[in-house]
DNA sequence: GACCAGATTGTCT
DNA sequence: GACAATCTGGTCA
């Protein structure tokens, strides 16, 4: 199959033009354990300084440090005192915007997911954001990495036009009602209907 | 199937 | 000291 990673330059766009290109794309995790594969199902955008919701929104900390960073790198925290989750960085340097991996259709390496995540239904595998960086073996060390050659890449595999559907974010106190998540119509991958 | 509570810790006020 | 871009397992129907 052909294959070929997201370039720099990807990244770079609109973010919400990101986040609706990544869906249908494959995210990669290519850690010493083993590969994992899964195909976007589902994206949240969040935006910089602008958006109340979005760990930027305040400026820089330590913490979202590498939101701020470079487009086509990793941004991975930690929250509720045990889940990770994963975004790409987008737009410009200094921004602060990144798009959220909400969700994953396993395709490569489930044998490996299942073991990480302990379940073998592969519906429960990656339908939510904790749960991809738990199957595809992402936390802290990976936050930061560049997504174009580091241990995590997204990569496109054929042309494909997803339907895409618009909805509101899930999870967050602050501007929920804004409609910035997307996702595939019809995939049973997606973390709510 | 829907709703609710508990887990557990890094980070910011 | 409060809270968080969540998940799981329980109860009740």
């Amino acid at each position: 199959m052909q294959e070929k990673v997201l370039s720099k330059k990807f990244y770079e766009g609109d973010t919400v033009e990101v986040a609706r290109g990544l869906l249908g794309k494959y995210l990669a995790t290519f850690l010493p354990e083993g590969v994992t594969v899964g195909k976007i199902v589902e994206t949240e955008s969040y935006l910089g300084t602008a958006d109340p919701a979005s760990h930027s929104f305040k400026g820089p900390t330590k913490r979202n440090a590498s939101m701020f960073g470079l487009p086509g790198h990793a941004y991975v925290y930690f929250t509720y005192g045990m889940h990770y989750c994963f975004n790409a960085v987008t737009g410009r340097e200094g921004v602060g915007e990144a798009v959220l991996i909400r969700a994953l259709e396993p395709v490569e390496g489930i044998k490996l997911m299942q073991k990480r995540r302990g379940m073998k239904d592969t519906v429960q595998l990656c339908n939510g954001p904790a749960k991809l960086t738990q199957a595809l073996g992402i936390d802290r060390q990976l936050n930061g990495c560049n997504l174009t050659q580091g241990s995590i890449r997204i990569l496109q595999r054929q042309e494909e036009k997803p339907e895409i559907v618009t909805a509101p974010r899930i999870g967050i106190s602050q501007a929920k009602d804004l409609p910035l998540r997307f996702y595939i119509r019809g995939s049973r991958y997606i973390s709510k209907p």
